[in-house]
DNA sequence: CAGTATCCGGTCTGATACTG
DNA sequence: CAGTATCAGACCGGATACTG
């Protein structure tokens, strides 16, 4: 077990990982990042998937795209005319891991006991893929052998 | 690119990561963990470190052991008084893995160009550490060569 | 469709003070 | 230390309505 401290060893005006909770650390958000994650674009969807009220999710959006994590296109159907919509930048599709980890946990301590509903596989080989911390190397670094190192 | 989608695959309600979520997804909370993955366990130490007013740091703590994720033990320091602390669970160390993640995505895109202050590495080695993705035998996996299955 | 405008009520925040 | 009590104000959520 990690042993107790006063406080983090990184001041927290300092911390990235303090940083990404204040750009991305809130409810709705974070709800709006996993339908993202899974293809959702347009304003009606969002705002449909997740009850999410119009002021709130034109807002949210907004800080979204602020933030270089949702980038504003248009697109635009045979005989309608152009409409927007909110695609994940290169920032945005990094975010990727964190919500697969994020599932992976869920899956493990808040299910209730239910079957995950969805798995991660290979494209490929069809091999359940998971998420892990892997070496310089590639290769699968267990947890207990990690640690944080401060830089000087 | 993800092809766009009308709506998430999984409904919100039996969503592993939507309840992860909710359980976990406020500013707050969130902050609290990361200091509690950084070895923080006493009332004050929380307070002192986040600045967070005492009414809300009471009711987040009580919410976080009453979801699992943090345990309530006693202390006793020589001389005085038990006192209260609050550790990870085998849950709360879990999500390890989502900080580290996190970490690492706040190190590529809002650090705005600061280096990182920490780093993970293996224990002996002292290689670095990053999150990824592994198959089942271990071995890394491309995000672009991983799909998303749903369970029948 | 994709928003902005408005409004109300509730929750959260943050400050301060008090207790064992 | 580790909380609870209290309180004013900010912010958020939810509903409804209006516009291009």
């Amino acid at each position: 077990m990690i042993p107790r401290a006063q406080k983090s060893p990184v001041p927290l005006d300092i911390c990235h990982l303090a940083k990404a909770i204040e750009t991305i650390g809130d409810r709705w958000t974070l709800l709006i990042l996993r339908a993202a994650l899974f293809g959702v674009r347009r304003f009606d969807d969002f705002q449909k998937e997740l009850s999410i009220p119009r002021t709130v999710l034109s807002g949210r959006l907004g800080k979204l795209v602020e933030t270089g994590i949702l980038e504003k296109q248009k697109y635009k159907e045979d005989g309608k005319r152009a409409r927007p919509e909110y695609v994940l930048t290169e920032a945005g599709e990094a975010l990727r891991p964190v919500f697969m980890a994020l599932t992976q946990w869920g899956d493990d301590w808040v299910s209730d006991g239910a079957l995950p509903p969805i798995s991660f596989t290979h494209a490929k080989s069809r091999q359940k893929v998971r998420p892990a911390f892997v070496d310089e190397h590639g290769r699968e670094t267990l947890m207990k052998d990690t640690r944080v190192s401060l830089r000087r």
